[in-house]
DNA sequence: GCAAAAGTGTTTTTAGTACACCCATGA
DNA sequence: TCATGGGTGTACTAAAAACACTTTTGC
């Protein structure tokens, strides 16, 4: 009997969360302002207390939508829990941490004191926020390859073309919209809509529009080294495919 | 100027380890029976509350160190915070979750009340515990493939088919051994020590003895499936290629 | 010499990369 | 008809799975 005795250190647990989305061609993060003490003119992650009826995920959730309306987070996931005992001036809180991501096409009503920044460049950031922003950017990184989390970040319909964009900004590196388009094919996410888009001012092909197979995140790419014996030509099996999470 | 504020429900904060081990031939994690009332009988998780002068991972390697003598922790990692309101009756408590390896050679003095069941056929466990050991186990199998997790499974020096059997165990399907060795041997993770181990009762060749080359956790398989462009190979060819600058 | 266990060589399969070439459109 | 993207065909490469074969021991 430990793990429900209540006594002596009552403490503080707050839920944050490094929300993503790529703009202007770049990977940024929401950050607030901060206008009081601790930190003034510094740059926040959105968040705040755990409320006693609900879980950190209901938390980091409601939080969002209140203070922020981001109500179309389309992946959320926990990254972990920071907790040094001095990581906040004052009385000591423990930190959930999330990853949010926002698709590109949508622009939240966000309250004036926030900014969008790039994670590649970010500005002064309060506490250990700035720890929390790469934690988010490189579980990112890492999930676009093995997963099929880019339909977090894409529009529900889109070309091939602006998402190698959308990849590139959240890689940081330029990907070959030929390769993205075949293994995103062959892993069976993308899906043709039918339609095109209009072809651009100078002319060209219209581009064929997709969308994504799932709306949840599924790992594609099991990538099992020591797989288990395969069974003959089957198509590899989905079941096993386990979430590489904290690649740290 | 949220994450500072100290105010209404103080909660408590405790720190759960999966601490998982090979032990003849099959993957066990180590339990508590329950002596105490709620959910007497059942088996539970070593942890304990987070103190206020030390961070999650401290309070879970010094609860692992004080209460089980398993000071042999070869890996320790966050696997996630766990929240539900009612996960444990009475006052809420939040629980941190790691996941802790052992090697295979090492029998750690345990509490009598303590035992390691498999982790594919746990007894009646307690509060959310079971869920826990779960992703302790898919966490370690993920990170078997990718990592060179394998070292914290294994004795020091260790022969390719004993680690055979730990993988084996660890994954839960059988590995070939020849495969393995060429893996890891490919990855630069196994080092020969020159000795070899005796051949067993039937003869045979005796097996050489190897050891990882590394002691801590390294991701050895970036398998970035959308990776920048290899270095090895020519330049971008000037006429096409103007795409790749695209982003910076 | 023979069985047993270890280890290597060689082939096949799978997945991703590179790059050339063809396609559809606007001016 | 031509410049401008969009999309496909095909060769190349890397990595691992499968399996045959050789090596080294005890009896």
């Amino acid at each position: 009997m430990r793990s429900h005795i209540n006594s002596t250190t009552p403490l503080a647990h707050e839920v944050l969360a490094a929300v993503l989305q790529v703009r202007c061609a770049t990977l940024r993060v929401l950050l607030w302002r901060r206008a009081l003490d601790p930190h003034v003119g510094r740059w926040s992650l959105p968040g705040g207390r755990l409320r006693p009826d609900e879980d950190v995920e209901q938390s980091i959730r409601r939080q969002l939508a209140e203070k922020v309306d981001v109500k179309q987070l389309t992946h959320v996931e926990q990254l972990a829990v920071f907790s040094a005992p001095y990581r906040v001036p004052g009385p000591r809180v423990v930190a959930t941490a999330f990853l949010g991501l926002v698709p590109s096409d949508v622009d939240p009503e966000v309250p004036e004191d926030t900014a969008w920044h790039p994670v590649d460049d970010l500005p002064r950031t309060a506490f250990d926020h700035e720890a929390i922003v790469l934690r988010a950017r490189d579980r990112l990184r890492a999930k676009l390859s093995y997963t099929n989390l880019g339909f977090a970040l894409a529009p529900r319909e889109f070309t091939v073309s602006s998402l190698r964009e959308l990849y590139s900004a959240a890689l940081g590196y330029s990907v070959s919209a030929t390769n993205l388009q075949r293994v995103l094919s062959r892993r069976g996410l993308l899906v043709p809509t039918g339609s095109t888009a209009p072809s651009g001012r100078a002319g060209g092909r219209p581009a064929a529009l997709y969308s994504f197979a799932h709306d949840d995140m599924q790992v594609t790419d099991p990538f099992a080294v020591f797989k288990p014996p395969s069974p003959s030509r089957a198509p590899r099996s989905r079941t096993r495919g386990q979430a590489r999470d904290a690649v740290t």
